[in-house]
DNA sequence: ACGTTTTTGATTGTTTTTGATTAAAAATAG
DNA sequence: CTATTTTTAATCAAAAACAATCAAAAACGT
């Protein structure tokens, strides 16, 4: 059997049974356990599921809050890869702001097992999963909701911002530039995503290579309001360069 | 059966049934009792169940994401109904204030199909619930999340909610007495339920009957600050004959 | 056909999980 | 209350699953 048939096989026992163990793949596909077990963990590195001893669970409801319809493939795996970085940011004790979006989201399960979190957010699937840890207060951002993106904004939203200080905000948006700087689509994700890099002493943008040196409709802050760039592999030397001379630190995930 | 299975299998069935022993897992699962015992010993040590001689105890907040669980059916049907009768105060073009509270939270699917809403709440699944329809406009209420209500609460909530004006306000109480008020268990609770009620021309008490001539904790507000009682027909004559002396208006669910 | 990449399996030692055995603690019955 | 049964805690050893590395096989592009 093959590898693209043994993955179909797999997320089809996991969405009905919600389990599938390491042996029951050997066995039904014909393969070594290790090779079943290489197929569960690249299957987990691009989020579909969740690696367990032995097998795999299905991934559970808040996880499919932004839907799996983008099944692409490369960007899952991208995404996964760049949010895995941007974890190893956030430690014990600290008060980060997280917005919504898909990357950040995705940072949400790799720092469930924090001690003494506080996490401000204007996303309700990153509220919804973070509050399954008791050592993580999380603080909604008040607002009206923006249903597409399940996150709070508009005037209310940003003024609310303004009035919290933290040290680290990991933030995304929908292009960056040399020459314009940060980019969304949406007015009012700018209002605040601007507010939010008001609010922090140091701003994380998490964008997969393909959002970078290219723009999107409504400019929200120049280049210089963010220090940390965390992004995938795509990314091409000399672009890096450039941005690095403006004092940004790049990390690039693989 | 593998470990993560068995969780997965021990928390479902707390929260159907409330508790679990170790030997029903040790022969549903086909594994030695000190297994078993391991493994209720690891949830509740990350605090999703309340260990026991012998077995285990749910705990509120655990695998619920932005749902309530059907506790018993006497009391879900009661709620139900109850909502029901509210549902209709709730007219298209209103702008409602609506509480956490599972009461308050069965309304929702009631009023999904009306047309130009504003609705404000603190409560995260009723949030999550209203979004889905297009003519309702959500507002959240800032502030830190409440894990086991899945709301918000605390002075930024209760600051944020002051900032709104509407007509009316949906509310639910721990008890309710003619001679102590509107009470409940958690004086987070009561300041932002007070907030609510503050900002309300109108102020509607969802409460079933078991809770009306019963006493909580933290007193909130005077009987006098609510107009409309709807509750179930388990409220006696005379009961319901003296709050309407006192200039409140009762609607009886059957 | 050739070299390259991807996929797979075997090997090693390590970690996690599991169950048996013991004595202590808690619940139960008389 | 004491005696009996049940449940637990603790320790140990076996079994299963793991990670890491290497080499063989298959698929791939040129």
């Amino acid at each position: 059997m093959r590898k693209a048939e043994r993955e179909k096989y797999i997320l089809r026992v996991l969405a009905q049974n919600g389990f599938i163990d390491v042996t029951e793949i050997e066995q039904h596909c014909g393969i070594s356990a290790i090779t079943a077990r290489r197929d569960l963990d690249e299957l987990a590195k691009k989020g579909f599921l969740v690696r367990t001893h032995g097998g795999a669970l299905k991934k559970e409801h808040t996880d499919m809050l932004f839907g799996f319809s983008n099944k692409d493939d490369q960007n899952v795996q991208k995404k996964e890869t760049i949010s895995r970085i941007a974890a190893r940011f956030i430690e014990d004790n600290d008060a980060v702001l997280l917005d919504s979006g898909t990357t950040v989201f995705r940072l949400c399960s790799h720092i469930l097992n924090r001690k003494n979190l506080q996490v401000i957010t204007s996303s309700l699937p990153v509220a919804s999963e973070l509050i399954k840890s008791p050592d993580i207060k999380v603080f909604l951002i008040g607002g009206e909701i923006f249903p597409d993106r399940r996150a709070t904004y508009g005037p209310i939203a940003s003024e609310h911002i303004s009035q919290y200080h933290v040290k680290k905000a990991f933030i995304g948006t929908d292009g960056i530039s040399l020459q314009r700087g940060l980019t969304v689509r949406d007015i009012n994700e700018a209002t605040r995503i601007k507010a939010m890099i008001d609010a922090a002493d140091e701003v994380y943008l998490l964008c997969d290579s393909s959002k970078i040196e290219s723009n999107s409709l409504f400019k929200l802050a120049p280049l210089s309001s963010i220090n940390y760039l965390i992004t995938d592999n795509g990314i091409k030397d000399e672009i890096a360069e450039q941005y690095r001379e403006k004092g940004i630190k790049i990390f690039i995930a693989d």
